[in-house]
RNA sequence: GCGGGCGUGAUGGAAUGGUAGACAUAUCGGACUUAAAAUCCGAAGGCCUUAGUGCCGUGUGGGUUCGAGUCCCACCGCCCGCACCA
């Protein structure tokens, strides 16, 4: 007896797919195409487990459409810009372009044993000039087309580094490496239009059939549609009126104060004539610029002395106040309060002391607010005070309605639509990127370089030694003639979002060596997406991105009408997590210890360990080197500095790529997080052993012996191949394995003849080879299978083989199961009721009565109610 | 603060509104073995001085239904995202 050697089968497999190049994606004649991607790894220098999840989904996937007869495009790259890359340069030294080319080779090394259906000839990384260079080519393209253009936007700011800094680089308010208390600054910036196609991106969420509906809503409520009143409050000093936009008009009567946001343009008039102001302000600007941080920064407000008059009341005159709660970016930067039924508002006016109005009380509570804002569902009922639109009993959606016809009748207000979604700023100041092909020319203003002049390419001698966009303090580089007049002309230093590079990479794999972006023949034929693969975290910007790019794309001619929806169908995968253990020591002294001096105070400083250096035994779970106690938290997302990861290559290495596979898809349901368990691991091989040996049992067999129960064997083989290929196809991938192990269990079991037996096997090996493809492989070539698995057509199961001849039907009586019986499968309902009701159990409950309902479902149940 | 999600045995989880706990892990028992490992076979939600196809059971409390883990409402707990992380 032969013994299972991941390591010898796998490589022998492997290579065997090679030579045989059948995961080469091209134009056959008669087979439609499909296009299976994963989102592309950050080549940060290891795979992790998630990749391994994550790529294994769509290789089974991959593996299926291509067993079932279509021509399979299944690329993958490598999104290669990006900090890390930039922060390693400045933490270790070297350069990042050497870092990130390192590393790709390494992860491809890595990646490659998990013998995945890849056409690995269009691999590409978008830190290539080839790639970036395209990329500057479609920037220009949309440039020209209006879909760029630049303004002022807020960044952080770090006031020692005096660079600008990633909201991952701001930590409580704080600059990561200066410590420096961060502020909001505005630098002149480039945007994608992105905001003219909100009420397109929203409206063509609703074709998206096979996306998430979590993902679909996530989106519907970043773009965040909203319908409000747009009115100006005139001011009592003759300046020119505050326009502000409000989606409850309704509650008009309950201003309490205008408020202006500390970047509108009012505030920085009065920023530049009163130093109080400007110290304001200033305050305001502190903190990072996150949507989090200002929403959650204590409330901070200055009364300008500006007086305006409500537009109902010529007489009530309400104070402008400066808040920092106030986003310029929404809206138009001002807006009226109305603490009762806003909760920032009430807290606000609490602090500062201004008035709260009650405009509506629930319908059976009137009493006025006090510390927690009224602020019912807009559907929903309420009595209103003195409604200046006549109301009285209405819900909020209903008063909003009245109000905004109300306004625009007497001409002091229209409706208006708005969007939360905002531009999409796309300047980074930094390195490692795809530089923005622009010149500023001192006669020419900004230039557009000329596409002859692309790729503008990143110059390779940059320090990293000090803080700051090593472009900009390039000695030459910056140094070029401008596109238009000649003239000695600047660089544009700043380098695109990374996000932009993984805008269209799924575009680009359609023709990776392409002289223009993408080759519009190849794109009509692989496009679009027949399924995409990836993590929940990319639910709205980068899908919402390469939607938008999509649209662009076809703007500009770079891809066909059909693929502005680039994805037909999106899966997000869960997390793959693992326990976290940690020792303890004691801590360094706390401020308050310093000063008492008391022992008891040193807080014990967590020291996390790694799975492979912690044992479990009866009595606990204990270091291995030392015999010391291991704490252990429940599970959570593998990270670095948690300790709780564990590499695939260890795995590989120890078990082989099939158990690795078998083990990522088996336990949870593919969009739910796995933990990984090493037991769960080893569960995994002894049952791929399992497999391996029942093959050689089987292979060893008479193949004349004859035996019993082959149709039942059959039968259930045939039942298993209709539950897997179902649970292949709609992401069941843990009940398809659950599935096969059944079927495992049964096959072991079986006294069937060697014929049958051989069959299941057989079938067994075709239904695992999306998932553990090496073994199959094997077990086909040993059983006599003809060429390779991977590409034998997938088994369908026959329908006559599924349906059996009786069947056992619950019995319950007032919903309670009692009772069951065996009835044949096409019994006549009469004929189950009759028998349903001479049972014990119904005779017993019904004592002579009649039962007061009988529900038969053919096939699955009868109810009695008694 | 705003937005999204999750909650079923000791554990991961299964279950088109129709027998809750498939499949697996851990556990326990047995076989094989000098012994162990490996392998194979089997038990197993909880409760009970009545061991019965008895009662209770899918975070908590209500509701709809012949029937609810599944649908609706409220609450509790946990997790994730928030535009310069990728």
């Amino acid at each position: 007896m032969s013994r299972y050697s991941a390591t010898e089968i796998e490589a022998k497999w492997q290579e065997a797919w090679h030579k045989a190049g059948i995961f080469t994606a091209n134009h056959k004649a008669g087979k439609p195409k499909y296009y299976v991607l994963e989102m592309f790894p950050y080549p940060s220098g290891r795979i992790h487990m998630g990749h391994v999840r994550n790529y294994t989904m769509g290789d089974v996937i991959a593996r299926h459409k291509l067993a079932t007869g279509h021509n399979v495009l299944h690329p993958m790259g490598w999104d290669a810009f990006g900090m890390p890359a930039e922060n390693a340069a400045m933490a270790i030294g070297g350069h990042p372009k050497d870092w990130t080319y390192g590393n790709i080779a390494d992860m491809r090394g890595q990646m490659k044993p998990l013998g995945l259906s890849i056409d690995w000839s269009r691999e590409f990384a978008t830190c290539d000039p080839e790639y970036y260079g395209q990329q500057q080519a479609l920037f220009l393209d949309m440039l020209e087309a209006g879909l760029v253009y630049r303004k002022n936007a807020v960044v952080n700011w770090d006031p020692v580094d005096m660079t600008v800094l990633a909201n991952e680089q701001v930590e409580n308010g704080r600059g990561w490496r200066s410590g420096a208390l961060v502020e909001r600054r505005e630098l002149t910036q480039w945007f994608f239009k992105i905001s003219d196609y909100s009420e397109e991106l929203l409206d063509a969420l609703d074709t998206l059939e096979n996306w998430p509906a979590k993902v679909r809503l996530m989106q519907e409520n970043w773009i965040g549609k909203s319908r409000g009143l747009q009115f100006g409050f005139e001011r009592t000093d003759g300046g020119a009126p505050i326009t502000v936009y409000t989606t409850r008009p309704d509650t008009l009567l309950g201003a309490s104060f205008v408020g202006i946001s500390p970047d509108h343009p009012i505030a920085k008039q009065l920023e530049a004539e009163n130093p109080e102001v400007a110290e304001f302000v200033a305050e305001c600007r502190k903190g990072g610029t996150t949507e989090e941080a200002i929403e959650t920064a204590e409330k901070l407000g200055y009364d300008t002395g500006i007086r305006v008059k409500h537009p109902l009341d010529p007489n009530w005159e309400l104070p402008v106040w400066i808040a920092n709660f106030i986003l310029m970016d929404y809206g138009t930067g001002a807006i009226f309060a109305c603490p009762a039924h806003d909760q920032r508002d009430l807290d606000f006016c609490r602090k500062y002391g201004l008035p709260v109005v009650d405009t509506f009380f629930a319908l059976d509570d009137d009493t006025p607010v006090d510390k927690i804002a009224f602020v019912p569902p807009k559907t929903e009922k309420v009595r209103w005070v003195n409604h200046f639109a006549g109301l009285t009993e209405a819900t909020g959606d209903e008063a909003i309605d009245a109000t905004v016809d109300f306004a625009e009748k007497a001409g002091w207000g229209e409706g208006v639509t708005k969007y939360r979604l905002r531009d999409w700023g796309l300047s980074r100041q930094r390195y490692w990127g795809c530089p923005i092909p622009v010149v500023h020319c001192d006669a020419c203003g900004v230039v557009p370089e000329k596409k002859e002049n692309l790729p503008v390419r990143l110059p390779d001698d940059v320090t990293f030694d000090k803080p700051g966009n090593p472009l900009d303090r390039h000695p030459t580089w910056r140094d070029c003639a401008c596109p238009n007049c000649g003239a000695p002309a600047k660089r544009e230093t700043d380098t695109m979002d990374t996000f932009v590079d993984s805008s269209w990479y799924f575009a680009r794999f359609t023709a990776p060596r392409a002289e223009t972006p993408t080759d519009l023949a190849e794109a009509e034929y692989w496009m679009n997406v027949d399924q995409y693969i990836g993590g929940i975290e990319h639910a709205i910007l980068h899908l919402l991105y390469s939607r938008f790019f999509a649209r662009a794309m076809n703007i500009t001619g770079h891809l066909p009408k059909k693929a502005i929806e680039p994805f037909d169908a999106l899966f997000t995968q869960g997390m793959v997590t693992h326990e976290i253990y940690y020792t303890t020591r004691p801590g360094r002294m706390s401020e308050v210890e310093k000063i008492s001096e008391i022992d008891s105070l040193k807080e014990p400083v967590r020291v996390y360990q790694y799975p492979e250096d912690v044992e479990r035994r009866d009595d606990g779970v204990f270091l291995k080197s030392t015999g010391e106690p291991v704490k252990v938290i429940p599970s959570a997302k593998m990270s670095k500095s948690k300790k709780n990861v564990v590499d695939p290559v260890n795995i590989i290495s120890a078990f082989g790529a099939d158990t690795a596979r078998w083990f990522v898809l088996s336990d949870s349901p593919p969009e739910r997080d796995v933990e990984w368990t090493a037991s769960g691991a080893e569960a995994a091989y002894k049952h791929l052993n399992r497999v391996w040996n029942l093959c050689d049992k089987i292979g060893a067999m008479d193949p004349n012996a004859t035996g019993e129960g082959d149709e039942a064997l059959l039968r259930e083989m045939h039942k298993t191949i209709r539950d897997v290929t179902l649970g292949v196809e709609s992401f069941g991938f843990n009940a398809a394995i659950a599935k096969l192990y059944a079927f495992t269990n049964t096959l072991a079991k079986s006294k069937a003849g060697a014929a049958a037996q051989k069959q299941a096997i057989k079938t067994l090996a075709q239904l695992m080879s999306p998932m553990t493809p090496h073994l199959a492989e094997d077990i086909w070539a040993h059983q006599g299978g003809e060429g390779l698995v991977a590409v034998a057509p997938w088994p369908v199961a026959d329908e006559t083989m599924l349906v059996d001849d009786t069947v056992t039907l619950p019995i319950q009586i007032n919903g309670k199961r009692r009772a069951e019986i065996s009835v044949a499968k096409d019994l006549a309902k009469d004929e189950v009721e009759k028998i349903a009701l001479s049972t014990e159990a119904v005779q017993k409950a019904l004592d002579g009565a009649a039962p007061k309902k009988v529900i038969v479902v053919p096939g699955r149940i009868v109810n009695v109610v008694v």
